[in-house]
RNA sequence: CGGGAAGUAGCGCAGCUUGGUUAGCGCGCAGCGUUCGGGACGCUGAGGUCGCGGGUUCGAAUCCCGCCUUCCCGACCA
């Protein structure tokens, strides 16, 4: 009976809500979903087996993708001499600040120090350079699922610790017109990923040239909504044009026997996503997961005890079986505790069906299914068609998901024309505007609101006019998209 | 690195102003019993170098000095 609001203690079963404190719902949620805790290093993160299955379901339908446009895994090591680093100079300037240098091994100081790696271009390009000879090896089309190291001055989990796990793709090609392609056609895989699996509607797009990837010529992005109306960056893919090739000297012969060099791409994918899953879709109860990411897409309750229970497990444990055969992911909670604390349990993390199961259905043949979303309310099944019914109950979930966070987005996105419209909008979502293309008219929009350019959206319809800024006349032909980000 | 806050049991906190016996409370945890359709209850119990180092004092969680760490807000970033 403890009091109810300012009551720390009041709190203890659930979380701070969103609309009180984001960031602490945030870090309350990860913490008490056991996706995740802190390592003992400042910036590190700790993936408990909950968090570290999405991860795992995520990588499996990514490495998937990837496959199926034909790329191949490989591992490049972790350690990196610091001169790869310092051969391309964008490259150099852009990572130096947050590397983490090995001086010492083996009892002695190192004669060269090694960079562990914050990305691979510099080691990749080095190996690519010795397999690559002719023509007729591009392109090369490589993908590694690693750790980096980035040492970042303010962490939060998942979305920017120390090391954080990623996928990044390396690729070799004949000319830029095929690595253009190439990135393209990644950021394409990003997008649908993103909405078919994590069910996050996203916005794709070119950075400015002041949000590039150091060393690239090109990079595009995809931009997510969260629920606090913040952007955050969620996957990137990179046209380096011959950039690193002249760096590390990635040549082959073309067929009138002229050496060239090769075009490059990377394109990433990080830990970060599962922090963009969190955000874009969790509410004040916890996490709510997209069935595909979902460790659990349905937890069956059973409830009552005794005779009565042993006859609800054997029923439980029979319907979990056929959702299996059925290929959904089942779980039977049969903990010991209260059913309300199951309830209230899997809610936190996120469970996209629950079947409550006790006495009062199996005497009537039924179950009682709840959606996470909760739209429909509680809804009683008949037993003998609810496993079947499964899929596409999930599928549906799948889809509402995706249209509540695309309502969602669209709600807090409008166009911006003059400066007071733009600062009120960027506090309040997305703003689309028009923008001069100058370096330092993007910092004193920073300064000015804490909004950044998120990127020059694929889709933008042309249009020309003024900076909503300064007054220039507009760059990029399109409209841009501005938010704060995290 | 700038600005804020905080380090006391696994977690959340009180105690400190005005030093004084065995440092408390809630949750969680263990055992037993009763419970089980929205965060159950009773009884019993385990668990603490009070961040670290030094100082003042007969006596320090409490006062003084120094250090360390973490979290939040900003600059950097997937």
């Amino acid at each position: 009976m403890a009091a109810k609001d300012g009551n720390p203690k009041a709190r203890d079963k659930g979380i701070t809500p969103q609309g009180e404190d984001f960031s602490a719902w945030y870090n309350e949620l990860v913490l008490k979903a056991e996706l995740a805790d802190r390592g003992p290093v400042k910036g590190t993160m700790v993936i408990r087996p909950y968090g570290y299955r999405m991860w795992e379901l995520l990588q499996a339908r990514l490495d998937q993708m990837f496959k199926e446009t034909g790329h191949q895994n490989a591992y490049f090591p972790l350690l990196i001499p610091e001169s790869y680093l310092k051969r391309e100079a964008e490259h150099v300037e852009g990572f130096s600040p947050e590397l983490a240098v090995v001086t010492h091994a083996g009892g002695k100081e190192l004669e060269e120090p090694l960079v562990v790696r914050p990305t691979s271009e510099t080691v990749i390009g080095e190996m690519f350079s010795r397999w690559i000879s002719s023509h007729r090896d591009l392109p090369l089309l490589v993908n590694q699922w690693a750790n980096v190291v980035r040492w970042e001055l303010r962490p939060r989990l998942f979305l920017r610790t120390t090391e954080f796990l990623w996928q990044e793709g390396h690729t070799a090609h004949v000319d830029g017109a095929d690595a253009m392609a190439e990135t393209m056609r990644m950021l394409g895989i990003y997008v649908s990923f993103a909405r078919d699996v994590a069910a996050i509607p996203v916005i794709e797009g070119e950075k400015t040239p002041g949000e590039r990837f150091a060393g690239a010529l090109r990079t595009f992005t995809i931009e997510a909504m969260m629920r606090d109306r913040r952007a955050l960056q969620s996957a990137t893919s990179h046209y380096m044009g011959d950039n690193f090739s002249r760096a590390f000297d990635i040549t082959y012969a073309n067929e009138r026997n002229e050496l060239v060099h090769c075009h490059t791409t990377s394109w990433g994918l990080s830990t970060r996503m599962l922090g963009a899953v969190i955000m874009a879709h969790g509410d004040d109860r916890g996490l709510v997961l997209p069935p595909g990411l979902a460790p659990h897409q349905v937890v069956i309750v059973p409830i009552g005890r005794g005779d009565e229970r042993a006859a609800v497990d054997e029923a439980a444990a029979r319907l979990a079986t056929d959702m299996e055969a059925r290929g959904v992911r089942a779980h039977v909670d049969g903990r010991d505790a209260s059913p309300g604390f199951k309830f209230n349990d899997w809610e936190l993390r996120g469970v996209p069906l629950r079947v409550e199961l006790g006495p009062r259905d199996l005497a009537s043949g039924q179950a009682v299914v709840v959606a996470r979303l909760g739209a429909e309310g509680k809804q009683a099944v008949g037993l003998d068609s609810l496993a079947a019914s499964v899929p596409d109950r999930l599928s549906a979930f799948h889809a509402a998901l995706l249209e509540r966070a695309t309502s969602f987005g669209d709600e807090h996105t409008a166009a911006a024309d003059d400066w007071d419209a733009f600062a009120a909008q960027v506090g309040e979502g997305f703003a689309n505007a028009l923008h001069c293309g100058r370096a330092e008219c993007e910092d004193d929009i920073k300064a000015g609101t804490a909004a950044t350019p998120r990127c020059v959206p694929s889709d933008g319809e042309p249009e020309e006019g003024t900076c909503v800024r300064c007054g220039l006349p507009s760059a990029y032909g399109k409209r841009l998209v501005f938010a704060r980000s995290y």
